[in-house]
DNA sequence: CCAAAAGTGTTTCACTTACACCCATGA
DNA sequence: TCATGGGTGTAAGTGAAACACTTTTGG
């Protein structure tokens, strides 16, 4: 193993994937290039590993030095290697998966990147390098584990209506949800807290508002219990 | 991003998780290692990926110069990259999970590892680096998998009976299942071909064998489909 | 004829699904 | 008073789980 460190290294970067919720839309985070290659081109933010950096470290990092925003959830997503992936060499990247609550999204360009802004994941520009696929990899991991971790919750504001937390289910799962359903389901859950308060000022009757309770879903978690909607 | 090239850059390896059934248990493969660090101890197979060379070309290599196995399953488990999991310096690693089937271990370790042998994960010796927590991810992720991806049959002969495949579950899921439900289930979902051949030569009743369609499989799977036990 | 595993159905219960109307509020 | 979304229950169907005996074969 030892001689193989004289060997030439492929480099090693971290690409971040941050959805968010706006709009009834499901929203990415995209940075514009500064430089070539694909200088002008809306890309993923990310950028190097620092030689004695964790890796979500450098995931957070290039995030706050691209754009500023505050995450509410992360998760490795996978590490894509494909020769010729980056046309200036050998890199590797570690792909995260990330989400933020709305409103939140402070967006402050800071380092290479000249531009930072929300994409709905539908309509979306051609993407530097592999991201295209890196995206699609992310998007089938959220549907994935939203039927099955209660991560949806980090894409709202920490109170929410029932009907705003199934418009986001049915924009991320791509399908309508019955309502009443919903509403049992994720209720039986007792992963909701009834605030006590209602939203006012709406041209209807004022909905309840809720709160995940973290404290109770640190407990199932331990159990290994499962979600499903 | 482009000044990054000049800094160090973190090493990179791969490493499998590679497992097998036998003796109606889970078994990983593991080669002891012949070189400081950790010498003499037990370690996953893996090394240094080649400058051009795709993550999981890399980690067959390893495999097949360590132990000279033939994989039926492989898919990227997690990269763990903390800093000071190899004392050497910095090392990220891409770890594989892989399968495979019984009786084709050859196992012919030929490089730097001294020896390659199946260890019974339930009785394991203390690991390299932080080997064991890799192989605990591992078997986290076989657990949650076999439950709704069909790759149980990858750890099988090429034909096997039904109580041999629900012995493999209740090893790897390490709780007992009902044989008549089990039955039902596995059959209702039909993507096991009865050969109308028997196992004779067993002081019992001769049970029939079966075999995978992996082609059902694959149409299956286009239209994503559920496999659930 | 004995031991050992193969093979086979039914009932019960829980959960999922489909479905329609009245209520509260602001404009 | 109208438009808009909030909020609620029941019946039918589907799928999961529990459960025991007969059959076949080799020794």
């Amino acid at each position: 193993m030892s001689h193989s460190y004289e060997w030439p290294r492929p480099a090693l970067t971290v690409d971040c994937v941050v959805f968010g919720a706006a709009d009834e839309r499901l929203e990415v985070l995209l940075v514009q290039r500064g430089e070539a290659p694909f200088k002008d081109s809306w890309a993923l933010p990310g950028g190097f590993v620092h030689q004695d950096e964790a890796l979500d470290v450098a995931a957070r990092r290039e995030l706050v030095e691209e754009t500023g925003v505050d995450l509410s959830y992360m998760e490795q997503l996978y590490t894509f290697g494909t020769p010729g992936r980056d046309p200036r060499g050998r890199v590797v990247t570690v792909a995260w998966l990330a989400l933020v609550r709305p409103g939140v999204h402070r967006l402050e360009p800071r380092t290479d990147a000249r531009d930072a802004a929300w994409h709905p994941v539908a309509d979306l520009p051609p993407l530097a390098f592999d991201h295209e696929r890196i995206l699609e990899t992310a998007r089938e991991r959220l549907r994935g584990k939203l039927r099955y971790k209660p991560i949806g919750f980090e894409l709202l504001p920490e109170v929410f209506t029932l009907t705003e937390l199934q418009r986001l289910y049915e924009v991320v799962l791509e399908r309508p949800l019955d309502k009443r359903n919903f509403r049992r389901k994720v209720l039986a859950t007792k992963l909701l807290i009834d605030t006590g308060q209602r939203r006012t000022g709406v041209a209807h009757r004022a909905p309840s508002l809720y709160r995940f309770d973290r404290q109770r879903h640190a407990e199932l978690e331990r159990d290994g219990y499962l979600f499903e909607v």
